[in-house]
DNA sequence: CGCCGAATAT
DNA sequence: AATATTCGGC
């Protein structure tokens, strides 16, 4: 009688479901005239749940987590589905407004699972707009070929009107990944990332409206870390070096700049810990003072493709002396530094060198000052 | 002005 | 929590 809530193939599997499904026909098949549509309701999910089971089960697993938050459930799957065809009144079938493009990526996962490597030369560095289902950050995969073409679904830098100005250029994408087209744009667009907003034609009221969110993909992170390490760690980099390093076309002074701060802030609050397998945030540990990049990660990466700017970083994965060739003074120790002394210590970049990094060992973390 | 970091706002 | 925007110093 109560169930009714935990009623979700994504809880309990498919299988179940239609079981639990199939238990509920019997139920209503008692009341075939009363509960006329209930029946046909249910049986059709029966039906779509096995095809679930037979043909795309797969595929669920694979995308198993996304990372772009938002979107609610990764896979919801079919219940809307098949009810809304069903009836809902039956005329009304409209198009939904956002049209949300048509990706169904299949890619076919190769290998394991969390390799997300390969973006590089597939493009979407980012995803203007997270598209709620699924897909996500490791649809790719296979496809070597650029899967794109706007046409399909792609999704393009959008280019709202900025109002600082930041999206110069220096986008010399050879890879044709990333940064892509900031000149694709005669297209309409109509699409995705809805947001592109404004774009033309009408609309306008004074209001500015705020910015599209931009989601922080795992690639793009990470393009932001190497940037980081070139820079020599958070608190040398500025918004501005980082997003000329990062190469990412589109992506503004102000999105990096948040970021930072956020990165900024992070590291400092819980400057080790965490991470380690997962971690989402980083491919880097910071210990100490400097940062460590874990071999998966170099693995990984490497085979997905590196970074254009060849950044070896450390080859052994183990130290990677970056951050170190800070000046003296400034910030020896990240961990606790508070001695505000900005400025001065940005200067220095492009040589980024010097001071081999002797400084291994011993750091172990201290954070000692008990009193 | 542009850039930056910190403080706020969503 | 994660981004975006605003504020104030350079």
């Amino acid at each position: 009688m109560q169930f009714a809530e935990k009623m979700q193939p994504l809880k309990m599997g498919f299988r179940e479901y239609i079981e639990a499904l199939e238990e509920e026909r019997k139920k209503i098949q008692v009341f075939p005239k009363e509960l006329p549509l209930s029946l046909e309701l249910v049986t059709q999910a029966i039906e779509a749940c096995r095809q679930q089971l037979c043909g795309t089960v797969a595929e669920y697993n694979l995308n198993a987590q996304s990372e772009c938050s938002e979107q609610t459930s990764t896979d919801g799957p079919v219940f809307e589905e098949f009810i809304i065809p069903i009836k809902k009144k039956a005329s009304q079938a409209s198009v939904e407004e956002d049209d949300d493009e048509e990706h169904s990526h299949k890619h076919t996962k190769t290998t394991t699972d969390k390799k997300k490597s390969d973006w590089l030369r597939s493009v979407q560095l980012w995803n203007p707009n997270p598209p709620p289902t699924k897909e996500d950050v490791v649809p790719r995969k296979t496809n070597v070929v650029e899967v794109k073409r706007n046409g399909g679904g792609a999704f393009q830098p959008f280019q709202r009107e900025e109002k600082s100005g930041v999206s110069k250029a220096n986008n010399n994408n050879e890879a044709s990944a990333i940064g892509k087209a900031p000149s694709s744009p005669p297209v309409p667009a109509t699409s995705y990332t809805g947001p592109v907003r404004v774009d033309s034609k009408k609309e306008e009221k004074g209001d500015a409206q705020r910015k599209q969110r931009r989601c922080w993909s795992q690639e793009l992170h990470k393009r932001f870390l190497h940037a980081l390490q070139q820079l020599g760690g958070a608190d040398s980099a500025t918004p501005k070096q980082i997003r000329e390093l990062m190469k990412v076309d589109g992506l503004t002074n102000d999105e990096v700049k948040s970021h930072l701060q956020k990165f900024r802030l992070h590291t400092r609050r819980s400057p080790i810990i965490h991470n380690s397998a997962s971690s989402q945030a980083g491919s880097l540990f910071l210990v100490g003072n400097i940062f460590v990049q874990p071999p998966e990660y170099a693995t990984s990466s490497a085979s997905g493709g590196e970074l254009t700017t060849a950044t070896p970083a450390a080859p052994t994965g183990i130290y990677a002396p970056v951050a170190a060739h800070l000046p003296a003074g400034t910030h020896t120790s990240p961990i606790m530094k508070h001695s505000h002394s900005p400025s001065e210590e940005k200067n220095n970049h492009s040589v980024h060198s010097n001071s081999p990094a002797s400084s291994s060992s011993t750091h172990t973390i201290t954070t000692s000052p008990p009193a």
